[in-house]
DNA sequence: AGCACGCCGACT
DNA sequence: GTCGGCGTGCTC
């Protein structure tokens, strides 16, 4: 037993990079172990889980610990697996080891060696539903855009009308790429959870629940760690998920999929703010795998990548069955009495529905009763005392609920500043309309007598698990007539008697200063419309109408044609005039600290030092300011745009400025953190 | 991020 | 007299 080999070796751990610990850590260990490995590792007073990053190169400067113990018996994570790891840590300004241990399923981190044990040798196998379904024929726009997709390398862009097929598309290239090689595996992302189980269930009749696993956030522990240990050993197949699946361990990786790749739930919100259709493409390239990213209304990135030939366009404009994309109706609210919010021409058509037997949508994206809570005799509004924004009243249970941070109190039977016992709710949520709508139908009959039925979907009817897919039987089942809902119901469901959606209040969304704000509403406008006549027999009388202020407004010229591309061509041509992203590419700092003063007077003191940056003249560092919403949870907040024509010379400039922030020591700011290609400004 | 240490207000 | 608030600093 004399001299033991000592290897000493680099090894990430969960530390944000703010935290000094920016880079990985170096250990001993008595067995050389392969980069990837999984290891727990001591730091300070307890135990953490790591990855090996590789050998330690530089020479010793503090000292250093053993490793506790390497996690046998889990191959180690792939080249491939870390690379995507360290191009997300370094693109987006984060550490390597935060990246890769949010890409973990969190039980690994808490499970004891014994615990492992008895895991690995539980190989729990679960009876396997068989593939039990017989592909359907292809249309022509499917068998072509399958044929470029086996002919040519990609990125693809397929811009696919809703109800034209594409998640066949995704079906016979998953196939495809499978029956190619046996090791082969496919990762098909979605935007929402509630979107998976049906994607789900269409994988599953076609390849059997053997080789398809979920992954997203609202799995429990175990069921992530099972998903996650059956893709890391290639005998999932198929990884269907949320953004997070993005970072699955996969060997065999062959073809990504990213349905609806505009959705802005991509992009991480917190931590590591990635976005994980720009992981995915650059995971396939990285992998040699092919990459799919499709869409109806794709966001103006992927469309300009494709105009300028970067992707390949795969074009499926024809509905199913002949189904035609529902007729657009305006209104003219500018037309209406005051305060109008159902205008008779609209409830005039949703009565003709109703008298047809057929069902009307109608989308608010607001929920609760009313926005806003006021005295009417003073100047009492139901303003947060935690944040800058007023609080929602909410009927349901007579509260006043902030839905920045969740702070809830009763409504005050009186106005709290003068007494006066008239308090009014101003504008109109989801739960507003819905009785709103039951007045206004109160005297109306179903074709067989009774009285209508209407129900609401948002995220505070839906908040009990299984709740959404409850209410979402009802209406297949016909027991709803009026749907009242937000975005939520917006989003891939398939209502097979809804011939008629209406869009209440949309256009708040284009007095926002956020210059992607016309792009997320005619995506959201035309992912309503696709709600409507998913029935072909019924396609041809359904409607989609929007009542809005300005009916002039161009964007509503291309949606009433269902012309994404020209919107697309408009909206790029704006952009590119005023050098916005695809034509400039943008990072933002914010700060949170107890005063405004603070965040701000940091965010001055690291631009001032971003002067004497080497790139610093290739980027345009704006003035700092208070964030929309400024305070939240006490928390003041603020922020600062950083841009280039350049991405690289941007991340060039993020790179060499994230020491100077990491070194500002200014006193009571809370945190600060970096926001590479922010969604929102 | 955790988790300690460290110095000032209300109570088992 | 202690318990505990979160400000500051450190972890290979």
């Amino acid at each position: 037993m004399s001299s033991v080999p000592m290897h000493r070796l680099e090894v990430v751990v969960a530390t944000p990079a703010h935290a000094s610990l920016g880079s990985a850590l170096t250990y001993r260990s008595e067995r050389a172990l392969a980069p990837g490995t999984l290891v727990r590792v001591p730091l300070g007073r307890r135990e953490v889980l790591g990855v090996v990053w590789g050998p330690a190169v530089e020479t010793p400067v503090h000292e250093e610990r053993p490793i506790a113990a390497a996690l046998d018996g889990i191959a180690p994570l792939s080249a491939a697996w870390r690379q995507l790891v360290a191009f997300s840590a370094s693109y987006y300004q984060r550490s390597a080891g935060e990246v890769a241990l949010a890409a973990l399923p969190p039980q690994l981190r808490e499970l004891s060696p014994a615990q492992w044990q008895r895991r690995l040798t539980r190989a729990g196998a679960a009876a396997a539903a068989a593939p039990a379904e017989q592909p359907p024929d292809l249309t022509a726009e499917q068998q072509a855009a399958l044929d470029a997709l086996r002919r040519d390398a990609g990125p693809f862009l397929l811009f696919g009308a809703t109800g034209s097929g594409k998640t066949e598309v995704y079906l016979r290239a998953t196939a495809e790429a499978l029956a190619a090689d046996a090791r082969a595996q496919v990762l098909v992302m979605v935007p929402e959870i509630n979107l998976t189980p049906q994607l789900q269930q269409r994988f599953v009749a076609r390849f059997g629940s053997a080789a398809v696993v979920a992954m997203h956030s609202g799995m429990t522990a175990p069921q992530r760690l099972k998903a996650w240990l059956a893709a890391h050993a290639g005998s999932a197949r198929i990884v269907l998920g949320t953004r997070m699946a993005v970072f699955a361990s996969m060997p065999g990786l062959a073809l990504v999929v990213v349905d609806e790749e505009h959705d802005p739930s991509y992009k991480q919100q917190e931590g590591a703010r990635y976005s994980a259709r720009d992981l995915g493409i650059y995971r396939a390239r990285l992998e040699g795998a092919k990459v799919l990213l499709a869409s109806a209304t794709p966001s103006l990135e992927s469309w300009h990548a494709s105009e300028r030939g970067r992707y390949h366009r795969l074009a499926m404009p024809s509905r199913i069955g002949q189904g035609r994309l529902p007729e657009v109706r305006l209104v003219d609210m500018n037309l209406q009495p005051k305060g109008t919010a159902v205008s008779p021409q609209l409830l005039a058509a949703i009565e003709a529905r109703i008298a047809r037997g057929e069902q009307a949508l109608l989308f608010l994206n607001r929920r609760g009763y009313a926005p806003v809570l006021a005295c009417t005799a003073c100047d009492w509004k139901s303003e947060c005392p935690h944040c800058s924004a007023y609080r929602v009243f909410h009927k349901i249970d007579r509260t006043l609920r902030c839905h920045h941070c969740g702070f809830t109190e009763r409504v005050p039977r009186a106005c709290p500043l003068c007494g006066n016992l008239d308090i009014a709710p101003l504008g109109r949520g989801t739960e507003r309309l819905e009785e709103h709508i039951a007045e206004l139908l109160h005297a109306t009959r179903r074709p067989d007598g009774q009285p209508v039925r209407i129900a609401r979907i948002d995220a505070d009817t839906t908040r009990r698990k299984g709740a959404l897919d409850e209410q979402l039987a009802q209406v297949h089942a016909g027991e709803v007539d009026v749907l009242v809902g937000t975005q939520m119901v917006t989003k891939g469901h398939d209502f097979r008697r809804i011939t008629l959606v209406a869009a209440l209040n949309a256009d708040a969304a284009l007095f926002s200063s956020d210059f992607r704000a016309p792009e997320r509403l005619f995506s959201l406008l035309m992912q309503a419309a696709g709600r409507a006549g998913r029935d072909a027999t019924r396609a041809e009388a359904s409607q989609m109408w929007v009542q809005t202020w300005h009916p002039t407004h161009p964007l509503f010229a291309a949606l009433r044609r269902h012309d994404y591309p020209a919107f697309a061509a408009q909206e790029l041509q704006d952009r590119e005039a005023a050098s916005m992203p695809p034509f400039a590419f943008q990072a933002l700092l914010r700060a949170e600290a107890r005063t405004q003063e603070v965040a701000q007077g940091f965010l001055r003191a690291v631009a001032e030092a971003a002067a004497q940056l080497q790139d610093a003249s290739q980027v345009m560092v704006y003035p700092p300011v208070p964030m929309t919403v400024q305070r939240v949870a006490d928390v003041e907040r603020a922020q600062m745009v950083v841009e280039s024509t350049s991405r690289k010379a941007l991340q060039r400039f993020l790179a060499e400025w994230h020491p100077v922030l990491q070194a500002s020591r200014v006193k009571g700011l809370i945190r600060w953190a970096v926001d590479v290609d922010p969604l929102a400004i």
